[in-house]
DNA sequence: ATGTCTTTGTTAAAAAATTAAACAAGTTTT
DNA sequence: AAAACTTGTTTAATTTTTTAACAAAGACAT
């Protein structure tokens, strides 16, 4: 077992990596695996596998490598995906309805407990088998409810007003698929983002570097 | 101006959020702006600032900082978001139909040309003004039109297949929204990943953490 | 015009993260 | 029982990223 220093981020950032593979080996049935044989397949090196994991606990063993569901486990169990934390997600436009029907919330630490958003229109509509809620019912549903998370998928103009409000009937993260950032404006609130916008940009980025691409 | 060594993968990835602030304070009419005052807006340092815009050239000068619509427009050349690349989406399920209406590719340096899905109720469906095409017209599609980017909107167990099909077909870049890995599998094809499951699961690692959480 | 103030571009130093090497200790295999 | 593996851990080296520092140059005020 290790002290429990600081984990980095680029650690953690690994982690869920390291569980798909070993997933995918688990429903292949393979049993068991070395932190080379890991490495080779994952492209990165043994020790850095090593290290990482050493962050966490001793779980593998000399001569044999790792126990491929038990390793699974524990990294499930260090992420937290086996408890399960209550989410709402706010805004079910285009973007909310593809992000709560097409993740596995319960495979991943979360129940998505309610939908709420402001428009007629899709109040009331049924997604995933949840009913959309009104917004003006918030504040009451998470009074009895206290979800722990909120999917942020509004307008970016939107975002700071609900976040803040939000962050008053005690939403402790956010997975924020706005525009707008949030990190640094909460004191011991998490904040998770997507910023797709950013993303299509740094790969807009890449193919323009390429060699290939160089007609003016 | 500088020499084109290589430019590091974080500089990049903070391209688009300088973009986005300085939108935001062109819009806000703002005309000029200094390292320092940004840096406190962005919640960064003013010599990582400096020397992340550094990379690219000098953009600002001595005792002023920088005008802002030349630097807003610097960062969009430097990103490559005047030109239009035509990217095609693969997989018009829930997730892809959000992606293709819900992003403005236009303005940031795509076109999105054609939306491609295999499910026969789909197939001939409107999508943002597209209409989805069969995937088996896929190939003689690229021929003409040479998309330059696929957008990968299935899912990860068909991921493999269709992008070495689609680099036979000339993609020289990947969105990818599947967990499967892509990179690493072609030479000289960027790949941008967009893992949501991985995301969600260091948000969970984030909430998990927290002081407060600690009902066992 | 002159002097002060600001702020850049750039260089140098510090910090952080990654990679690599090495090895005792325990496991498996032969 | 010996040989071959492989971990956890330590230490060191390398690379990458961040921060600090400052001369030089333009802006601003008087």
């Amino acid at each position: 077992m290790k002290n429990n220093a600081q984990v980095s981020v680029p650690v953690i950032k690994r982690l869920p990596r390291y569980h798909r593979y070993l997933e995918e080996l688990k429903n292949m049935g393979v049993v068991r695996i070395s932190s080379k044989e890991l490495s080779i397949r994952m492209g990165l090196t043994a020790s850095q596998i090593r290290q990482d994991l050493n962050c966490f606990g001793g779980f593998g063993q000399q001569g044999y490598g790792y126990n491929i569901e038990q390793l699974y486990n524990e990294i499930g169990i260090i992420l937290g995906i086996n408890k399960r934390s209550k989410a709402i997600m706010i805004g079910a436009g285009n973007l909310g309805h593809a992000i709560a029907t097409h993740l596995h919330f319960e495979n991943r630490g979360f129940d998505l407990i309610g939908i709420f958003d402001n428009n007629k229109n899709v109040i009331g509509t049924e997604i995933g088998g949840k009913t959309v809620l009104d917004s003006a019912e918030l504040e009451e549903f998470c009074k009895t409810e206290k979800p722990v998370v909120a999917i942020l998928c509004i307008p970016a103009e939107y975002a700071a007003e609900n976040a803040d409000k939000l962050v008053g009937l005690g939403i402790k993260g956010f997975w924020n698929f706005t525009q707008y950032d949030l990190m640094h404006r909460y004191e011991g609130v998490a904040v998770e983002n997507v910023h797709l916008g950013d993303s299509l940009m740094t790969l807009c980025y890449q193919i323009n570097k390429l060699p290939d691409n160089n007609e003016v």
